[in-house]
DNA sequence: AATACACTGTGCAATAGCGTACAGAGGTGC
DNA sequence: GCACCTCTGTACGCTATTGCACAGTGTATT
């Protein structure tokens, strides 16, 4: 991993800029690889830096007192996080963490605000980003209280999907059941299930996405609504069903 | 109901306005009383106007495309809606229903976005508060995976309990139970095992906060750290617990 | 008073998902 | 090749919650 290929213009927000405001963006941006596991932001800690992600997927975390974690939303080249840092936090409630690895541009937080009073564009799609994230925030939350597991899981493996290159998750049942706040044993059954409509093939370690129209049929009630917000405000987000 | 008698400052963002940006946006404001059931915005609607409540209590509901509904954050006099506007959509993913009746000033959705532009304390008042629903949403989502129904109840029964006068909460169980997507008996069983340790009494159409002490220890994983990030970010919003 | 309606209380069988436990399978290092 | 570890598959009893159904109780209406 690693070679440094890719360009900020991989990320949506950084394309969306105009010349000049890309060119006193750039300036300050600083390539980053992102490990699986990289921890971006611990929860309740001050915000060094801001990653936009070129590819990759990081989630936002959140963690009750008891440690109780469940997946609020999720990001990848489409956005950046910390969020907080785009509405003059210093500190992150929200752990962040890469669960697929990949590239990113960093910027440290005190820049991202200077830059942020200098770029109005530069500032409003990091307004937009934080209230697309909290749609993904709301309809996570509608999903967790009506949809069963199975349904869920198609929806998490869509968002996923979305954001990478080709068709394969390197992903443990023991990673996205943290994500989805079940059990271990329970993603291992629903995985079958999606196997078993050929929407999907489970491997070791591994993902792959094989029939995303099946998918996306299967999540339906659970998939799609936080991905027109995204959309209507900033630009294509979805892969096309092929 | 529908006295005009509150003032704009008991708006807690409008009350954090410098004078100078307070006497630019107070005029554009129109009071206007808000029943229960009165829907804001629908979803998916054009956004008209902004409420600022000075009372009263408003829902964000997040809809599936099959009707499933679920509330994914709830406001008074600490914050403002439907937040969409402050980033610039004119389109509300989310309906935004009042379910404790109260009062509010409005605003035109154009002049919020001028005022925005011109009033930066403004602003960055309104973006932060996009930012806390967005944390709160986080939390309802994770609440709705791990806790019991018990424990939402009791958060939820908080959340409300911070954003009114006195202790007296009216509300049905059916309402309860569409906004924490559960079954109406559930509530009710729920709100007997609340009452069963003091913490409130229930009547018909009534819940009323006899301990919040014993409310928020009985909540206690679920309640909280969405009302640290407003304290942090904007102000004083929890009451004691007396 | 009588009636109607909205709200609340209760019961019961069905079930999704949990906690726990353990066994097999697939990689990795020496 | 062997040992070790991580990941996956499966089983089983248990519990919270559901769906459905119906009875009771308060409040408003005429």
């Amino acid at each position: 991993m690693a070679e440094i290929t890719a360009k900020p213009t991989e990320n949506h927000l950084l394309a969306l800029l105009p010349a000049e405001e890309y060119a006193a963006v750039v300036r300050h941006l600083e390539p980053c690889a992102i490990p699986r596991g990289f921890t971006i932001v611990e929860a309740d800690a001050t915000i060094e830096h801001v990653h936009f992600p070129c590819s990759g997927i990081g989630s936002v975390i959140n963690i009750s007192p008891e440690g109780n974690r469940v997946e609020a939303g999720l990001f990848g080249r489409d956005g950046f996080a910390p969020v907080a840092a785009a509405i003059g936090a210093n500190i992150s409630i929200s752990e962040v963490a890469v669960q697929v690895p990949g590239f990113s541009y960093r910027l440290r937080r005190t820049e991202l605000l200077d830059l942020m009073r200098t770029q109005p564009v530069f500032a409003d799609l990091l307004h937009k980003s934080v209230h697309v994230l909290a749609t993904q925030a709301g309809f996570t939350a509608l999903s967790n209280a009506v949809h069963e597991i199975n349904e869920r899981l198609a929806r998490w493996i869509l968002m996923c999907h979305d954001r990478i290159d080709g068709n394969e998750l390197a992903l443990t049942h023991e990673f996205i059941a943290v994500m989805l706040a079940v059990r271990r044993p329970s993603v291992t059954t629903a995985l079958h299930v999606l196997e078993g409509n050929h929407f999907i093939r489970s491997v070791r370690g591994l993902v792959i996405v094989r029939d995303r129209a099946g998918l996306e049929d299967f999540a339906s009630d659970a998939y799609g609504k936080a991905e027109d917000e995204y959309e209507r405000l900033i630009g294509p987000l979805r892969r096309r069903k092929r």
